[in-house]
DNA sequence: GAGGTGACTGCGA
DNA sequence: CTCGCAGCCACCT
């Protein structure tokens, strides 16, 4: 368990997101303690489509709530079509009142 | 062992 | 307002 990698890491924090929520990069790097490596989370998420359990990558969004990895996706419309059926509003690969539904582990997991 | 890459972010022009 | 540059650190070749 102390042999977590960081990307295993990054798929925790990720999983603990809730469903119709979405999150930033820069926010689970700053939790994870790589603060300002926003890109090791995002790379993490390159791999993420393999873990086990599946990791809801689609709900981690760039500081601009743009679905930036759309592209890594099976369809870069899987991206979008899971946001929308978790409820989350989504237009022109970005969401719709992303501050309103921002999830940030420093802060809800702190509570 | 060294170099290159990247699903990001912040700041300056 | 938009565009460009540099920093960041783990993983791959």
């Amino acid at each position: 368990m102390e042999k977590m990698s960081f990307y295993d890491q990054v798929y925790q924090v990720v999983r603990l997101i809730p469903a119709g929520r979405v999150s930033s990069y820069g926010a689970i790097a700053s939790y994870l303690g790589t603060k300002g490596s926003a890109r090791m989370v995002g790379y993490a998420m390159n791999a993420a489509h393999v873990a086990n359990p599946s990791v809801p990558a689609h709900r981690v969004l760039n500081r601009n709530g743009l679905l930036t990895g759309k592209f890594h996706f099976e369809t870069p419309d899987k991206m979008q079509c899971l946001l929308e059926k978790e409820g989350v509003e989504v237009e022109n690969d970005a969401v719709k009142y992303f501050k309103t539904l921002y999830w940030d582990p420093a802060i809800e997991l702190e509570l």
